[in-house]
DNA sequence: ACTTACATACATGCACGGATGTATGTATAT
DNA sequence: ATATACATACATCCGTGCATGTATGTAAGT
């Protein structure tokens, strides 16, 4: 075979990320090998190696196709909230529910990082960046609860981290049953009534 | 080699469980070799595939080791709180959290589960028993919102179904961050509180 | 306009280790 | 004597990494 112009280049790549998705989200990433994966995008592990140096770089490149958009919806809440922490914190919450509710790479990567993946060293990579926005996600979500701690939204007395992490909690624990189980429930209305509770909840704490 | 008596044949038995669990924990259920837990337990596959049909069923019997303790805790509680509906859903739902803090096997098998352990077919088996286990506690969990409803502990508007599945998130999602990094937070304490503000957030809905 | 030279985009083949399953050996408890 | 509780040995298959082949796009030179 030949080679391609820049653009066919870069439809193979998404191609074999399309494919990789799709069968790290059914068999599981360690049950999924480079061959199955170009065999199923009708190429050849050669094509696998010149896009990507190995697996875990292939599942990198899979979370780094939807961190993007992820970051950029919380950004977008901070610009359409900026003088409401407490709805800060609700949207943000939500945010992710309706992400993976709505986003078919979204679900599948969650799907896969949570349920198809073994938290091993031959994931990092892709589980380093995941870790990453994460911890930013939840030091970001403390000093709301700070803010809404300072601005009387919430008690004084209240624990803003431990707080955060009752929400973080929350919203990935849902997700973590949806993902298992999807026809069960919405998982939009779900977390939203849920985060709506927890927050009710923390508000009324002495 | 040869014969033991039948102890010290069980001794080897848990051995193996030992070992696997250990194994199976810090480096994940399909990059650990019957092999490796062979040879981290000083005998040979042999021993393995005396005790046990394959990764799967070894799997499997791990779990099993585990839970039973697990549903006599949740059975203690039914006594302990009989008359209180509210108090035993606290109390279920902070049981999960001390015992996984208290026994090792129990973390060790949480850990596996939820961090090291892809959700697939040849994971099944485990898998189902404890899918099985959570489905039962569940709809427990749901009938118990619905007495403490009925009994006017929550407001007759509440949804039991969703309820429940939201304090199931709950817990499970603080499991899964605790597992990920322990020394950031006492699951105990955490979990209790974040139980507590997600009870009272449910009784002053409208 | 046409060749040249090189980089690109894969395909193919091989060597290697490793994992599984099973068949068989063997010594001992009962 | 026989079933038990393993160890050993063997056959098979699979996955990875790399080295190499190959045909084309592309830019530059003339």
């Amino acid at each position: 075979m030949a080679r391609k112009t820049k653009e066919e280049a870069q439809a193979t790549r998404e191609l074999l990320l399309d494919t990789a998705e799709q069968l790290f989200s059914t068999h599981g990433v360690s049950h999924t090998s480079l061959n199955d994966i170009a065999r199923a995008a009708s190429l050849t592990r050669g094509a696998v190696y010149w896009h990507f140096d190995n697996k875990a770089d292939l599942l990198k490149a899979l979370w780094e196709r939807v961190a993007l958009p992820l970051q950029q919806g919380l950004e977008a809440v901070d610009r359409e909230q900026a003088s409401n922490p407490r709805a800060r914190i609700v949207q943000k919450a939500c945010w992710m529910a309706d992400h993976i509710g709505a986003d078919a790479h979204m679900l599948a990567i969650m799907n896969i990082l949570m349920l198809r993946c073994e938290f091993t060293a031959e994931t990092e990579g892709a589980r380093a960046h995941f870790r990453e926005v994460r911890e930013e996600c939840l030091a970001g979500m403390t000093d709301e609860f700070r803010t809404a701690i300072a601005q009387q939204q919430l008690p004084l007395t209240l624990d803003a981290e431990r707080s955060a992490l009752g929400l973080f909690g929350l919203v990935d624990g849902l997700c973590f049953h949806w993902l298992i189980d999807r026809e069960r429930f919405c998982i939009q209305a779900c977390t939203r009534a849920a985060v709506e509770a927890y927050l009710s909840g923390l508000e009324c704490t002495r």
